[in-house]
DNA sequence: ATCTCATCTTTACGATGTAAAGATAGGAGG
DNA sequence: CCTCCTATCTTTACATCGTAAAGATGAGAT
């Protein structure tokens, strides 16, 4: 199915019917308090679109989402996109800000949901590891993609405040208060030692890397008993210096 | 330039000059001992095409890393690398493993150049952010890439001697013996840490998303000043157990 | 009622991966 | 020496993709 491309673009989701006649009646379309239904010509295309992306991405995963995928998913035509987000890279870019925002929200949440201190500490990591392990292609996108143009807005700041969650965490177990403008090197070394741990782990999770490990660990032993056996032993055994 | 590619891929390097005239002479073509010099037909097309991969990678990045701009640099036919490696994903996989030989060759050389206790424990990290700062096309064709074939013996091989080396590196550096068969669950960690630790930060300098960071820090405190700190102060804050 | 313009569709072009058929030599066998 | 075989390489073809440009289309302003 879906031989030639004009086939299967023609062959799309019910809209208008293409005026069959050419009467200029136009009888009942869009009637008259649609809001989130068929996008017709106005509405929400941005919306639908990225929507649209987030679907086509979890369904075939990231080599799948192209944009003329991304149109079909949406019903409409594949120069549709191009629009909206002006380049690939636009609706990439957008939709890791998208992604980037149910990240924060999610590891939010999950430190808002811990009581106790030992879990306080261990549910952000906890939640990064888990979200990506339930959207591993929102995931590849944030983290894996080159293609991102950080320049926009709404990705900078989705970003950026992925890495403020982080930092002030980090503050807040060493009871330092984090001045947004300068840092030691030992700040700066907890940072980027708790951010490189967490999504280097992620990484080599998600590309099945840690198999050879986890398979050699005592029977049943999962990937979020490891990660918390990485967090509390914070012994690396390096050498002291001579 | 190259406005059609029928165009682009007729005006090939020197090469045999099709046989101007039909006649079987064959005047001295491939003068006898002709080993590393072009290869004509028969000769080392499949070494010659992965260095051509390694070529264009470093000259045009991921991105521009394609099947037929690879046989182009080689000056051959745009089909010519599917008859030796199959598939595009066969042509990344035998690259991937070269990269993995490379980088387990610079890791090996740095350990060995190493004398201090010290020095000998930050040999392999750092030598490991240094490849993938000398070679980020190599590192991403190895690490970022979805699409790698690790079926293939050379690739698996090579990716396995890799992972060994760094797991007997902190086995010898807890001074345990890692037997190959078992792990406990604090060597498993140890091992992951290690590698999630100097992976994720490759990653994130890779990607300049470090940047943040060092731009906070003391004035002039390079990548590599950050990466000892990290690795020297191995304390993550994390609380202890109620 | 007409105009304007943002929005969407058509059409077109070059590039890519891949499959299949055709050419070409290097070597085996007579 | 000649012929045939086979691995190797080239041509040709096709579907898909990103992107640009021109044409339709309808919603809101005048």
């Amino acid at each position: 199915m879906g031989k030639s491309e004009t086939r299967t673009e023609t062959a799309r989701v019910a809209r208008t019917p293409k005026r069959a006649s050419a009467t200029p009646s136009r009888p009942a379309r869009r009637p008259a308090s649609a809001k989130a239904e068929t996008p017709y010509h106005h509405g929400a295309l941005r919306e639908a679109l990225l929507q649209a992306a987030e679907r086509v991405l979890e369904r075939d995963g990231l080599s799948g989402l192209t944009l003329r995928a991304v149109a079909r998913e949406a019903g409409v035509s594949h120069a549709a996109p191009t629009h909206h987000f002006g380049d690939l890279t636009g609706l990439l870019s957008e939709l890791a800000a998208v992604g980037f925002r149910q990240f924060n929200a999610a590891m939010a949440s999950s430190c808002d949901a811990a009581t106790t201190p030992l879990e306080r500490a261990l549910a952000r990591p906890k939640a990064y590891v888990a979200y990506a392990q339930a959207h591993p292609g929102m995931y590849g996108i944030m983290f894996r993609t080159e293609r991102l143009d950080y320049s926009r807005p709404s990705l900078h700041e989705a970003a950026e405040s992925s890495f403020a969650g982080l930092a002030n965490a980090i503050g807040a177990m060493r009871q330092e208060q984090i001045s947004g403008d300068t840092l030691t090197l030992n700040q700066g070394a907890a940072i980027a030692r708790a951010w490189s741990m967490v999504h280097g782990f992620t990484m080599l999770l998600l590309d099945g890397r840690l198999e050879d490990i986890l398979g050699r660990l005592p029977e049943g032993t999962t990937a979020e008993r490891l990660l918390e056996a990485i967090l509390m032993a914070p012994v690396t055994g390096k050498l002291p210096a001579p």
